[in-house]
DNA sequence: CTCAATCGGAGGATTTTCCTCCACTTACTG
DNA sequence: CAGTAAGTGGAGGAAAATCCTCCGATTGAG
């Protein structure tokens, strides 16, 4: 997978970055010839480098996953709890993104199939990290204690995830903005409780 | 329309109801086979009743958006601005979930289509009233200046969405909860600035 | 009880999606 | 700057999904 000739590698990561698009807006199954139109490529060449959807769909996941692990292990080490959590998730938010796709493949479990060890290792570690910053915000007191990791989680995936055929940029370049709003509203101020149960990051297996 | 056998009337309602459900999760060009199986219904009753996917999808639209527009009215009557504008969203979660179907008719305008006169009615006469909302909220100093109807509207389209293949009654019933997060992000308090602009309601048509 | 309205869903027509195959092109290597 | 192995695009047939008509069975209204 690494020795790829330089155009082969270049076609390759065209082909997940329309996959993690197209799959973000319509969900996994997605036409693949449609990838191919988006990524600018022959779908030969997709099959030939992605045997069926599921290596795309998990080629997709893991290199989303990987930035997006990369960003919360630099959060973790923040001066506080807060702004590694809010730097992480602005750092993110193009990677997220992409990796809305991501939670489709938390689906894709869901469903049944299974997640080979480097993916099942970045998801593991992405859920502890992100929990350990809410954790932490949420001990410095700068952070709802009612709002929990998971809904942190679920409300990211469902902010970031495109709507079909809209004005891709204009709704696409409000996600900045969006997604602040949504984290100034996790922040500790006195309001009225939240309704409902906050979900675990278990619950989201 | 209104002169219906009961158990024809009772079906079509069940076919509204289960398409918004279907175009909300997976956008308007789900199967109508499927809406027809989520109905628990016959496809010749879709197919009688809806003659083409057009009918279904205005119907869908218009249902949810009466009820709506009957929530917003109410809600211009209230006491204060911004408990109308809680208020009116609160009430609104099980019919905007609907009515996300109503964001795809969004699309479908953009798409080049047109609406019926009392569907392009009562799209505008919500906008009027979200937008009235909105100011008196603003003028009250109860909301953020630089959060705009639009924002809202495209912020409750995309919460109110469900996930693709999720679990239903988890993520589903998160819905209350995740649209009060987003509100309290809207109100407001001294926090930093947004980033970006505010989105026009006039930006989404 | 009658019957016109309605129902369900089998199944053929149509469209979408998949995915192989190969003649042509391109990056690397010596 | 060839030689060549690796790579490419996309036509097109197979397979699957989706559409939508048709009709014998069922049911609500008077």
């Amino acid at each position: 997978m690494a020795d790829l000739r330089a155009d082969a590698r270049r076609n390759r990561d065209r082909l997940v970055e329309a996959a993690a698009a197209l799959f973000a807006e319509r969900g996994p199954d997605a036409p693949l010839d449609e990838v191919a139109r988006r990524a600018g490529v022959g779908v030969g060449t997709l099959y030939r480098r992605f045997p069926d959807r599921d290596a795309l769909v998990r080629a997709v996941a893991v290199t989303s996953l990987r930035r997006v692990v990369g960003n919360a292990r630099a959060a973790a080490g923040a001066a506080d709890g807060w702004s590694g959590l809010t730097g992480f998730v602005r750092a993110s938010v193009g990677d997220l993104r992409l990796a809305a796709g991501l939670s489709m493949t938390f689906a894709r479990t869901w469903a049944g199939l299974r997640l080979d060890a480097e993916h099942e290792e970045l998801r593991d570690e992405l859920v502890a990290l992100l929990q350990q910053l809410v954790d932490r915000a949420h001990g410095e007191g700068a952070m709802r204690p009612e709002v929990s990791a998971g809904d942190l989680a679920v409300l990211l995936a469902l902010v970031l995830r495109p709507l079909p055929g809209a004005p891709p940029a204009l709704v696409g370049g409000a996600a900045e903005r969006h997604i602040a709003i949504v984290l100034e509203g996790m922040r500790a101020h006195p309001g009225e409780p939240l309704p409902g149960d906050p979900l675990l990051l278990d619950d989201l297996r």
